[in-house]
RNA sequence: GCUCCCGUAGCUCAGUUGGAUAGAGCAUUGGACUACGAAUCCAAGGGUCGGGCGUUCGAAUCGCUCCGGGAGCGCCA
């Protein structure tokens, strides 16, 4: 990785130095306003306006004189009204993002800024013994995503999955198993969330009933044995069946915990919260002894039955997390129902006193609306999987039979479509907007979808392919069509979205490059349907014949390497 | 009721943190396979950026206000 990989970045740093040291002014002026230039224009954009007032011209003086003065190699600078326009010349532009792209190969878009920082990611984190439905893709994709995401950065990476495995819904599948338990389906997971739900649904109607479950949950914290054991079992019930879901969604996560991993801190947390903020009780609950804002509720560390809340052991967490791993950054990806629990749980460390609190970030994400279902249950995740590999089978099948494709395996094709359509489909969208849940839509491989980008990144190696391969060397100089350079553009935009990707904590920037790359290339690659000479795979050993083959394994090495940052399979054929 | 988030094409969403004529996909209509594989591409129609007022050279973006939707608001996580 050198470190003017990011050709785009470059560029733009010279245009902005040139432009202070022409105008006079601090760069951090200059840079404040130099966009990314609708096409039309050029690439770069500094509109005048700002510098109006102070060297008393008008912007369109001040972008002509500018522009006579800024000379920047490889960089075509042109006035225009009040904005200054610079265009990326092809050379050295062209030439610059090929080998840059080819250097760096599938690590293509990664960079080192990170290098000696650690991130915690608190990621997935289902709740055992609740159903695990559809929506449960969104932490664990979206985490997942930003944890290669910083490793990308060079960022040393401790994903966490935190199962919440203690608390009032184990009582509650533990009594309810009683009434309406199945001892033969003792250890399906489809089963406990049954019971569950069941349980759940009569606790809400008998105060009597969901007594029971607290009283059941206050044994395990006290450590009897008889619930222990039975928490025990159906906890690992839960572990083996999320297991499948992460292997097949090729997530490994550095640990695997769980609240129940705190419940013999509980006490030391209290009483070192008691110390430095202080503690309250109050309707016979302990709380935190803090400011609130009218209408807040307090943070709760223990119920008046004196047993302990998620808070708590937050808490706990949290600082066992900072000794452990001394984390520059720590994420939390949690759906965004929870912020006023992360507003305040981070609060309170800062009132301990903590430093590290100021590095926690609660990664928020939509809800998932409209899950309409079918049978008038919860839509579990894996059907919505498996729906999606059904669907990219047949699709599979009729490509092969139409002797488009061949592949020896289709089962497994058709998981990495299905896979990609899913996850995908996630992470396209900035993630805190809401999703709107739509079988069509989730399934869908047409238009811009995961499986776009994998038929895309498909094509470019099957042309790879029948021109044997990349050449070793090449004359990006001749990759002068229109529909070059934007596919050039593309690819130099990886770098930024990576960067930009951790500064927001947001996937979605690196799908969106992606979906342009493949936009760019499909254009390119199907404009030689109409046209022979535009082709990539010419006659002979033409030297324009080795650009493109360079340029179409730069795009294949583009998308492998921001699939891979997304956690969508790549295949090579499809 | 209070707090926070959201409202952009018929639908689902982008919009470079205040810059030039607001963009994609789906759907609709028309076109491109004897072709580097059509899960693709091209074209067309479709917009008072929820309404209003304001801030300034300049607003989808910032402020105020109204309308509409969502979430959260003590012993669940």
């Amino acid at each position: 990785m050198t470190p003017h990989a990011d050709v785009f970045q470059d560029y733009r740093n010279q245009f902005i130095a040139a432009l202070a040291a022409a105008a006079d002014v601090p760069r951090e002026d200059i840079a404040r306003e130099v966009k990314t230039a609708d096409p039309a224009h050029g690439d770069l954009q500094f509109p005048a306006f700002s510098l109006a007032k102070k060297l008393r011209k008008a912007p369109p003086a001040i972008a002509a004189d500018l522009a006579a003065k800024v000379q920047v190699p490889g960089l075509d600078v042109i006035p225009a009204g009040p904005y200054v326009n610079a265009r990326f010349a092809v050379m050295p532009f062209s030439a610059r993002v090929v080998d840059a792209v080819r250097a760096a190969g599938t690590a293509w878009g990664h960079n080192a800024e990170g290098q000696g920082r650690t991130v915690v990611i608190d990621y997935s984190s289902p709740n055992i013994a609740k159903p695990i439905a559809f929506h449960h893709i969104r932490s664990t994709v979206i985490g997942h995503a930003l944890a290669n995401l910083y490793r990308a950065g060079g960022w040393r990476v401790e994903g966490i999955n935190y199962l919440g495995d203690w608390g009032k819904q184990f009582g509650l599948v533990a009594v309810g198993y009683g009434d309406f338990g199945d001892p033969a389906r003792r250890g399906e997971m489809a089963h406990l969330v049954e019971v569950y739900v069941k349980a759940n649904k009569k606790a809400e109607a008998d105060p009597a009933y969901d007594e029971k479950a607290r009283a059941f949950f206050k044994r395990m914290e006290e450590g009897d044995g008889e619930a222990l054991k039975l928490w025990r079992e159906f906890r690992e019930t839960s572990v083996e069946q999320f297991g499948k879901v992460y292997a097949r969604l090729g997530i490994r996560f550095e640990h695997m915990e769980g609240e129940s991993f705190y419940q013999d801190r509980m006490d030391a947390v209290i009483e070192e919260i008691r110390r430095t903020v202080g503690v309250r009780e109050s309707d016979g609950a302990l709380i935190v002894d803090m400011p609130y804002a009218e209408n807040e509720p307090p943070v709760l560390l223990k119920k008046n039955d004196g047993s302990t809340l998620y808070a708590t052991r937050d808490l706990a967490a949290a600082m066992d997390r900072h000794a452990r791993f001394h984390f520059d950054r720590a994420l939390y990806v949690v759906a965004t129902d929870q912020a006023l629990h992360f507003r305040q749980f981070f609060t309170v460390l800062k009132r301990m006193g903590k430093p590290f609190a100021e590095n926690m970030v609660h990664v928020n994400f939509g809800r998932v609306h409209g899950m309409s279902t079918r049978a008038g249950q919860v839509v579990l995740l894996t059907d919505v999987l498996d729906e999606a590999r059904a669907r990219a089978l047949e699709k599979v099948r009729e490509n092969a039979k139409a002797g488009r494709i061949h592949t020896d395996n289709p089962e497994e094709l058709a998981e990495q479509v299905g896979l990609g359509a899913v996850v995908f489909g996630d992470l396209k969208n900035k993630r805190t907007s809401d999703y709107e849940f739509d079988w069509e839509q989730v399934l869908s491989f047409e238009g811009h979808t995961g499986a776009y980008l994998q038929y895309t990144h498909a094509r470019a190696c099957s042309i790879l392919r029948k021109g044997g391969g990349a050449p070793a060397s090449a004359d990006a100089a001749l990759l002068v069509l229109p529909e070059e350079q934007a596919v050039l553009r593309a690819l130099a935009a990886l770098p930024g979205a990576v960067r930009q990707g951790i500064e927001d904590n947001e996937p979605s920037h690196v799908a969106r490059v992606l979906l342009e790359v493949a936009a760019a290339f499909s254009r390119y690659f199907t404009a030689g349907n109409q046209d022979a000479t535009k082709r990539v795979l010419l006659d002979g050993n033409d030297p324009l014949r080795h650009a493109r083959l360079m340029l179409t394994d730069a795009v294949r090495l583009t998308l492998r390497s921001g699939l891979a940052v997304l956690g969508v399979p790549a295949p090579e054929y499809m």
